[in-house]
DNA sequence: TAGCAGTAGAACGAATCATTCCGTTCTGTT
DNA sequence: AACAGAACGGAATGATTCGTTCTACTGCTA
């Protein structure tokens, strides 16, 4: 299969890159960002979604799916008898790299949810409490931590944004092992920070004007 | 001083508040929310600034002082002596609750600054490395944490957006006592987290669209 | 080679928003 | 008592943005 065919299943995958890459930057992004990103116009989007809404929504679904998938892998890791914390940490991490809580926490609000949505959303929190019940039976956690403060944890990590997808990856995950360090229940192992702190010119970058980029 | 002076006086504070307020929570708020959060009509604020660009400057400017003067407190308090992670920890808090970050790093790149912008920026890294290094000095800070890493971990905070203010500042103390558990140097302490977790229903607030609020 | 799936991008229309402007109300002064 | 103007509320304006539609073009594929 190749030839017009071919460009139109290529352009079913970059396009839905580009709109993940777009809206995880900046969810109110306008649509011709995304088509531009993808390097195809504006009509290639319109034929494969009727409305920005509906692009939307598959983005976020695909997120909650996503996060469901990582948990039902940690929580299996977990009875199949792993160790607590390795499989709690490596929940984590797969989220982090997935940047699940862009997708799914950022974008809510600015759709009316479907009912996929609210039967993923719904799968996620008996996932998220299976696990996390787990975990804390464990006693790997620090007592004192919830299950609801997971989700502001990492939602914090979305405030992180500079410079490219590779260089946020690596911040999120110098400031992923800190909060682990604070969630592990005894004595502070003080696991050494992975990646390089922030530069002054990163820092500096973000006061020149941005109207047009 | 009293009656049309008097209401003017008033505006003046009402106003700056109001923006404060309405900025923090989104920086691309249009004027009129502004105006209607004051209870103001919208010439009472081109009365005062000649445009929203200066209005945004003076906040970040303020953010800047405010900034500073917390930097020059928790100094003083170093250098007369006190016990360094105190004054340290009081440095975090206060500006926790100034919510300087919001003011600063997220209205960055709304406006094009200006000296005095320059200016409190520089004395802000003066203040920032003198205090870092008195810190880090004593031995108080885990030494795998630079100074702009902390830049970053007081950014994170601004993405707890949730509620009302008041509960916005409790969570986000609830995870700066998280993370200054993780900062300390040597055993772990294991403060007990303030406030109370996130609720399911605070949560799932969030996916209710939000066209016009 | 006819027809159509697939595309690029201009055109359109609605909405948003900063700013201006006009009419009104009050106050301090003469 | 009457007025000059400070201060204000909010409608009008004009520019811009952005989602969506539409037209014209291209090159497979049958």
């Amino acid at each position: 299969m190749s030839g017009r065919r071919a460009q139109a299943a290529r352009n079913d995958e970059v396009i839905l890159q580009s709109a993940r890459a777009v809206f995880v930057a900046d969810p109110s992004a306008p649509i011709a960002a995304v088509a531009e990103h993808a390097g195809v116009g504006i009509s290639a989007l319109y034929r494969r979604y009727p409305s920005k809404e509906e692009l939307l929504r598959r983005l976020c679904l695909d997120g909650l799916k996503r996060y469901n998938a990582e948990a039902e892998a940690a929580l299996a890791a977990l009875t199949g008898g792993g160790d607590p914390w390795t499989a709690f940490e490596g929940f984590l991490r797969g989220l982090t790299d997935a940047d699940t809580h862009s997708l799914t926490q950022n974008l809510a609000g600015t759709f009316t949810p479907t009912d996929d949505h609210m039967r993923e959303s719904a799968r996620a929190e008996e996932l998220n409490t299976a696990l996390f019940d787990a975990v804390k039976r464990a006693g790997v956690i620090r007592p004192d931590i919830e299950l609801n403060d997971l989700t502001m944890l990492l939602e914090q990590q979305t405030a992180i944004k500079i410079g490219s997808p590779e260089r946020i990856s690596e911040l999120r995950h110098r400031y992923l092992t800190l909060t682990l360090d604070a969630l592990r229940a005894g004595p502070a192992p003080a696991t050494p920070l992975p990646g390089s702190a922030p530069t002054a010119r990163e820092l500096g970058e973000r006061w020149i004007p941005r109207h047009k980029s």
